[in-house]
DNA sequence: CGGCCGATCCACT
DNA sequence: GTGGATCGGCCGA
């Protein structure tokens, strides 16, 4: 079933991202829909995370997203040519976020195949949040967008990860971040997921 | 308005 | 292991 507002709005970023492995992000973008189970999080603590683009309480056009209700997508350009997709958390007006690194795909393979200019499905297709928003169709542009709509959206498909099969380690490519940089919270499902494909 | 740089990826050595 | 691609956001002037 599709996650609700009330999973969202908890208040603990990092058992959110714990919980999100496993899970299914699923996309419809004009009538192409694509499944994947996720399988690597980060999350990102909001005005007191040093690695947060809403620390200290920043607030622009492009964060003012993370601002919002929890169940949204906060999705926004990365190195000029890669969309990061990020799923707020909490209350309106506590930016928390997880970024969403990484995915096992589930259905609608050709479709990714297509987005990603790929020949054959491989484990890393969807490795990496650059990888896995160009292949489920997760443009920049569709940020702000509702999680509770027929868009974008989460499902828990009973798939969880138990704690024992879950690596913490610090999150990647936060080195500005001074000591936050050293925080894990990035989460990596030791799991293979690959056997429910197709 | 100019300049710098990023929650990345891949080809190449 | 390294550097180039590529551009919107952000900051300082």
């Amino acid at each position: 079933m599709k996650l609700n507002l009330l999973f969202y709005t908890r208040e603990d970023v990092v058992q959110i991202s714990r919980e999100l492995l496993g899970k299914t992000l699923c996309t419809n973008i004009n009538g192409n829909i694509t499944e994947a189970v996720i399988v690597e999080t980060e999350a990102y603590a909001g005005v007191t995370d040093k690695a947060s683009h809403s620390y200290g309480g920043r607030r622009t056009k492009r964060t003012e997203v993370m601002y919002y209700q929890g169940g949204h997508a906060y999705i926004y350009l990365c190195y000029g040519m890669y969309s990061l997709f990020n799923v707020v958390t909490n209350i309106e007006n506590v930016p928390h976020a997880v970024l969403i690194r990484g995915a096992v795909a589930l259905n609608g393979i050709q479709t990714m195949l297509e987005r990603t200019n790929r020949k054959k499905l491989t484990d890393g297709l969807l490795i990496g949040p650059g990888k896995l928003s160009k292949a489920l169709g997760l443009h920049f542009s569709l940020t702000g967008i509702s999680l509770l709509g027929n868009t974008v959206w989460i499902e828990d498909r009973g798939m969880s990860v138990s704690s024992e099969n879950i690596v913490a380690t610090p999150r990647i490519g936060v080195d500005y971040a001074a000591e936050d940089a050293l925080l894990p919270y990035r989460f990596v499902a030791k799991q293979d997921f690959s056997v429910f494909t197709d």
